[in-house]
DNA sequence: CACATGTCAGATGCACTGAGATTG
DNA sequence: CCAATCTCAGTGAATCTGACATGT
């Protein structure tokens, strides 16, 4: 299997998939700790750490603001008093599913228009794909 | 086909895909650039605008930024006098490459614990993917 | 006391808006 | 003269480093 090719066109094809109407005033940090709490449920600061890439103080403040904004709460962890549990509220939800939306509109424009041997192809290959993100949140 | 579930797990492992080490001081503007550039040859800001997410005097200053670390060139565009070509020097391309196989090295390493029926699949699936990317170059 | 969790304070680099210079 | 291409100036938010408060 040529692995070399494979990454080039995941490279293009995911610059083409990332790149959205730009929603409000959010950068890509915020949107990407929004996207994290919505698929990892609450957690605290330091679980948000490794995978937003940025230090401990910028999260805080993010984290600050987009409770301001009331897109996540933060309530205080039962079993560690140093601690506090991030979550998404109704409205920071909300966020994430319209741009998960608007990524099926995109996708759909372009499924379209494959061929019925194409969208086959593609349709086998979803569990490949989940696979392969399994074993790499396995091995950090 | 499940267009939802295949939005979300390519979501899932873009997360993972775009992750690499952080190389020396660049960020995300910086980084789309020159794999811009790398991809499509010269071009002028103008043309370099609508791929990235900036506006154009943002992109004056960060081209300029990396010109100064000699990690692109400018030349004047001989049919027009208001423009300038931007491109690659050396040293870029090298940065380009250089996360272009870290990305090879961490897929591989993915890939090589997959069944040889799902890397079968995963290789038939380029071709698509491929297409997948040419469709949404064509409408932007 | 040592460690983990989170925040505060100052400095720096980034990107935006609005305006201006040069060429076609 | 008008449009296109690029740059300049001032402002505001984001992020970093280093220090600090609090809880285990």
């Amino acid at each position: 299997m040529d692995i070399d090719r494979l990454t080039t066109v995941i490279e293009d094809f995911t610059t083409i998939f990332i790149r959205l109407p730009p929603v409000r005033k959010f950068n890509f940090s915020a949107l990407s700790v929004l996207h994290t709490l919505h698929r990892d449920g609450p957690l605290r600061l330091t679980e948000l750490l490794p995978t937003e890439q940025l230090k401990q103080p910028a999260l805080t403040s993010l984290v600050s603001n987009l409770e301001q904004e009331g897109l996540v709460e933060r309530r205080p962890d039962p079993t560690d008093g140093r601690a506090s549990l991030i979550s998404l509220t109704g409205a920071g939800r909300e966020i994430v599913n319209t741009r998960h939306a608007h990524r099926i509109e995109k996708l759909t424009a372009l499924v379209d228009r494959l061929s019925p041997e194409e969208r086959a192809v593609l349709a086998g290959s979803v569990d490949v794909l989940h696979r392969l993100t399994e074993l790499a949140e396995d091995t950090p």
